[in-house]
DNA sequence: CTGTTAGCGCTTTCAA
DNA sequence: TTGAAAGCGCTAACAG
């Protein structure tokens, strides 16, 4: 006698083995005609769609998965969520791996080792073929798993590990190209403005601090930097004290443009004319920052391309193919506006 | 002699029945060590961590949904990614959800109802145990496989759909309240813009007309509505044509944030003063709306906690509960700020 | 407290 | 082109 009967009242869903039944073949036929049609003759396919059709079958992953020992999908991990930064990532990712029968397990990890690790353990559990990572540290569990898991990662946004695949681009350079336009513009007390301080936000103001020390202009004095979330608030407040702290600065490369759109209010509340009085630079190019009045000179990062691009080479990699090659550097755009 | 020896070069990774064999009990035993410890000795619980670490043992969830019928995960849909108003949302879900043991499936279905029905039936393959929907129409097919599916639902934002369960506001009382706003504050011909137009946006903007429309000063010639998605760029160019086609115009109800910045931006560049000439008013409170110059009013909507307390509600229906009241209204608050 | 047995729904391997 | 058998890794059910 069966142990485990008990069909409750409510029907469960059907299964492989209900259309095949229905059809009168075998349950593999069934699963043929639908992965691979061309197996199965035209009669019998048809026969088996109408029959699917009617009972309202859906496969069942699960099953699925545990059979074929792979589970086509995707792990995502990004430092956050609220960040359009991220989600514009996202968007290229989605569309490269849907478009390849590719399901995201999408983990925010609030721009925590810690929660990277927790949620990078329980997505493991999922055996996704292949993980995305735009988070910034590993914890040496997480690369420890990474490793001995042997699933293929590609790292997105910057391009410093040497060791593995990355898709982005160089946030110093970036940092750096930012330092030469405001000298070139003729500032000479450039600030600067840091926040969350990420090793990307760290790269960018390495690179703004060499450009000016190059020029004999290093200007401490003018840096807030704060290991809080980045915000529109936050810059807020860093103009207050900026102007506190260093009065004489004439121009301020905030690492955001959540911090410059800030200090570009801030700016109009004071009555400090910008770029006249005090030039405001950003970074990332939100969607804010082409209208706002003044518009805010920025560095525009190719995030929707660095996704699509990521996602890309991590099917290749599922695939058992090698990329041709392991870092792509996407570049960067220094958008000139108003705000300089 | 077994058929799928096929061991790869590549060990496989560990299962439970390794495990047991490591310690020397049976599989069952290290099932329950791992998910109801209480059932087994304290001695052999150890041992069992032990060997786990040792062979750094990760449970296979596709097994294990596919033993115990049901997932663990929960299917949420929204309609887009980009806009702050849905991550808020995913935000508190997420807290919820997570804490209690669940994976999200995020689904963005791009304010597209077929999308959406595209990533609802692609997500019914992994069995979800709820669903959380936060997209506007849903297509008749979408609606059927919920109710054949009997998948326990909850819908966010809006309180419109009286049988199914809901966490949201009322939509058209938060834009007939914005109206009054406006005519108490003695505005006499306020228009409005419109984006998007689902099905939120036209409730905002029949509030509005009401309201409008009882104090005798309907003003249908400064209505622009666009079907295409809200932006900063799309406020700034609707400005232009009100200034256009309606002049006299004196105040403006967004129903999107993004919207009244565009037009606070542009306002700004066209030395048009605000409130004086034109108030502003938007809907949502996005981060930059308190801080930009003048400051906007807005409807604030209590995002975080609509997806909080939706996914505690699914959380209920998931257990079998019966929720003691089918829909939340969780309100809104007018803020009401320098641009009005 | 621990073990045996059977089976979740699907796909692989081999055979016809 | 179709099928039979076995098994993926885990857990429910029922002993012991």
């Amino acid at each position: 006698m069966p142990i485990r009967k008990s069909a409750p009242t409510q029907s469960k869903r059907p299964t492989l083995a209900d259309i095949a039944a229905r059809v009168g073949v075998s349950s593999i036929t069934v699963s043929r005609a639908i992965s691979s049609p061309q197996l199965v003759s035209e009669e019998l396919r048809s026969r088996i769609d109408i029959a699917i059709a009617e009972l309202g079958y859906i496969p069942n992953r699960a099953a699925r998965a545990l059979a074929r020992a792979h589970s086509d999908s995707v792990a995502v991990l990004i430092p956050s969520l609220s960040n359009t930064v991220f989600t514009d990532v996202l968007a290229g990712v989605h569309d490269v791996l849907h478009a390849n029968g590719y399901r995201t397990l999408i983990g925010n990890t609030r721009y925590s080792p810690e929660e990277e690790e927790n949620i990078f353990r329980a997505y493991l559990e999922h055996s996704p073929d292949g993980v995305l990572l735009a988070s910034c540290d590993q914890t040496p569990m997480v690369q420890q798993l990474l490793q001995h898991t042997r699933i293929p990662v590609v790292h997105m946004m910057d391009l410093s590990d040497p060791q593995s695949c990355c898709v982005g681009l160089n946030q110093f350079d970036a940092g750096y190209a930012m330092a030469r336009h405001l000298l070139q513009r003729g500032y000479r007390r450039i600030g600067a403005l840091g926040a969350q301080l990420d090793p990307r936000v760290l790269q960018r103001l390495d690179g703004y601090r060499t450009a000016l020390q190059e020029a004999g202009l290093a200007f401490p004095k003018g840096e807030i930097l704060e290991a809080i979330p980045s915000s529109i608030g936050l810059g807020v407040g860093m103009l207050g004290r900026i102007v506190e702290q260093a009065p004489e600065c004439d121009a301020l490369f905030c690492c955001n443009d959540d911090l410059a759109l800030g200090v570009l209010f801030e700016a109009q509340r004071r009555q400090i004319r910008v770029p006249e009085q005090l030039a405001v630079a950003g970074f990332n190019d939100l969607a804010a920052s082409a209208w706002s009045s003044p518009s805010l000179t920025t560095i525009a990062t190719p995030r929707y391309d660095i996704g699509h691009a990521a996602a890309t080479m991590l099917l290749q990699k599922m695939r058992g193919e090698t990329p041709p090659e392991s870092h792509i550097d996407l570049g960067f755009s220094l958008m000139a506006r108003e705000s300089t």
